[in-house]
Order: structure tokens, then sequence, then C-alpha cells
DNA sequence: AAATAACACTAATAATCATTAGTTTTGTTA
DNA sequence: TAACAAAACTAATGATTATTAGTGTTATTT
């Protein structure tokens, strides 16, 4: 009879998240089985059950976990007295970081969520369009503020937020360069932009 | 009996094609149907192999499509004696009108070219690289003249395009902006940064 | 040691999937 | 109009899906 192994510092339904965060990834939610899932902890896939609700709430919790995250430290980014440059250099940087430690659930949660069912999916949108609301904001001081250039702030916002979710590090980063080269290239680009 | 219609100026297969592409956006190439896809043209889903070959077939289709087009302009571009700056500029309005008038089929090959099967699988990812080796080169041209910052090239090419591809027109921006404001915005911004 | 709870198992269900075979209907050409 | 090809249909196949039920085993607590 096999048995999933806990590690020390990890509860049973994390180890089960952790690699539902990494199946999603590789083949994608819905192509994703609840079998291959629990073979990946060799156990059988009823035996799952006794550990979760459903393969839908995996996918919800993998979400919201990360959501929150972010939402959290955008919370400490407007309760600080940094500049709007500064702000955004901290956003982009928290993003490149997170994506390096998380990285299976950032990408699950960034190209799964449309999956999640109905009343999840529009609780997760509203999070999300809060969270590019604030950051929004953050573009339109800066520019009020005569710090940064005249753009489309939600342009703006959707170009930095799509630069650092594409970096997607662990295919194709690992190791090629540090988490400081990306995260100083990020905001010098996005910053500064590549013409000098 | 139902029948599908076809448009003066398209072939069968290319109306295959569109609602193809229109449905494997929706709800990603492994969760939709050859059901559900005959649906959305009135027929049985065995009706439809009297025109395709397989599900997987129209994936390919959708894919290669998308890639030919952007090889065929990064061509132009490398053929061209437009300075680095221009030439990224070049690349980024082509993403951004492809990305307005090939919408379904853009945002399929972007998000659903992981379910090709393998060997498609193997020469889509290479198509990529080249694409993405020959933006790098033009980058580091730019470098190499000082005109561009010393960035980490692959890193800022990346970034470029995950921004263009993060756009997602039609979804969010749909009139609310026009083709131009959103091109010169993300010219304006990849090129020259956000801070003056 | 006895009792209990946690957790794994096998077997089964009902749904859905892509696809094939075989047949009938439609539209076009001879 | 007769013949033919294109394209629709129904029925069926075999595989896979998430999940439930019921049962046995292991680990923990009393």
């Amino acid at each position: 009879m096999a048995k999933i192994i806990v590690q020390k510092d990890g509860s049973k339904k994390e180890i089960i998240l952790t690699h539902a965060a990494e199946l999603f990834r590789k083949k994608g939610f819905t192509a994703a089985s609840v079998r291959e899932l629990a073979e990946t902890m060799g156990i059988e896939a009823p035996s799952l059950y006794n550990h979760i609700g459903s393969k839908a709430e995996l996918l919800q919790e993998i979400c919201f976990e990360v959501a929150t995250d972010y939402t959290a430290h955008m919370e400490e980014v407007l309760n600080s007295t940094l500049s709007p440059a500064e702000k955004i250099a901290n956003i982009i940087r928290f993003h490149v970081r997170k994506l390096s430690t998380d990285f299976d659930k950032v990408f699950v949660s960034e190209h799964e969520w449309k999956r999640l069912p109905q009343n999840y999916l529009e609780q997760f949108l509203a999070q999300r369009k809060a969270y590019e609301k604030n950051m929004i904001a953050i573009v339109q001081d800066g520019i009020d503020k005569k710090i940064f250039n005249n753009l489309l702030p939600s342009i703006a916002v959707l170009a930095i937020l799509s630069a650092v979710r594409g970096l997607e590090l662990r295919q194709r980063h690992k190791n090629e360069f540090t988490i400081e080269e990306l995260e100083e290239t990020m905001i010098q680009h996005l910053l500064h932009g590549i013409i000098k």
C-alpha cells in the first residue's frame, strides 16, 4: 500500500497542491487527469479524494493563493512613501521573484485561470482587475507628477505585467541568468527603455 | 440537413479554421470538443470529418499559419536597411496589427501550441526559437552600435514579445483604443521607457 | 491491547471524448 | 434526366474521464 510522503514542514494538502501545480503547468488543467496526478504521488486516483474535494478545487486553491500574494504585496506598495518609479520597480521585482520561487503555481494561475468554475472565475477576474487598477493609478500619478512619459496608462501597465509574466523563468533561463540580472534588466527596460 | 455556409471569398476549410480558432481560444484546445465545433457550424460532429483529418490537424494549421506569417515578416525586416530601433519598432507594429486582425488564431497559436503533437511541437518551437534569435541579433546590433542600452538582449526580446502578446486586444480593448494608439504606446514604452 | 481515525484499496458508474463505418441526401455535371 | 461526387446523417466503438461506494489496512490515541 503506497502512501503520500509528507515532508517535515509541509502539510499533505500542500504536497498535493505542489504536485498539482507542476502537472497542470505541464499538461494544462483540462488535459491533466486526476489519475495522473495521483500517480505522481504513488497512490491511486480515488485515494486522493480522502484529501481533496475535487479536481477543480485544486485549481482554485492554486490560483487564489497566487492572487492573494500579489494583492497583499500591492497593499504594501500602496501604503509606502515610494515614488511612482520606485513603486513600479518594486512591483516588477516582486513579480520576477515570485515567478522564480513559485514557478509552477504562478504559471498555472497565469495560464489556467480560465478553467475556474464560473463563480470563482468572476472573483478571480475581479481581484485581477483591482490589481491592475491600482497599478494604473500609480502610473497615472507618475504622469501627473511629470516623472513619466505621457503613455496610455492601462496599456503601459499591460505591457509591464505581460513582460514580467512572459519570463517563464524556469523553462528557459534556469541557471542562465541570476534573479538579480533578470530583475535589473526588466526594470531598466520597462522604466528607461531600450534606446539610449 | 444542415450545411456549412461558405462565404464568397473563403474556402470551407478556412471557415472551419476560423470557427476552430474561436472555440479553441474560448475553451482551450483540450476542453473544446469536436462536437461543439461542429455545432457552431450547425452540423453533426462526424460530418466534419468530410473536411478535416483530425482535431489535432486544425491546431497545427492554425499555429503554423501564424508562425509562418511572423517568420515571413522577419525576413522582410532582416533584408531591410532600417536602423535597429526602426526594425524593432517595425516588429512591434506588426505584432499589434496581426493580433488585431487575426485575434483568435494568434491567441491560439500563443496559448495552445503546447498541445501540438510531438513532431509538430518540435518544429513549431524551432521556428519560434529562430525568430527570437533573429530578434536578439537585432538588439545586439543596436547595443554594438551604441544606440541601445546595454541590456541582456535575450531578456529584452522576451520582454518585448511578451508585452505585445499580452495585449490580447479584442477581449479588453475593443473600441477602447485605436490600433494606432496601441502601436505607438507599445513602441514608445518598449523603446524609450516610461520614465522621462 | 483496544478503539478510533486516517488513508489506501478495488470495483463500478455514468458521462464524454475523437473517430470510423455505413447510409442517405443533396448539388452538380454529363 | 441519369450519373456522380460532395457532404450530410445515424449508429457504434473503445478509450478515458471525474467521482462515489464500500472495504480493508495502517497509524494513532485511549
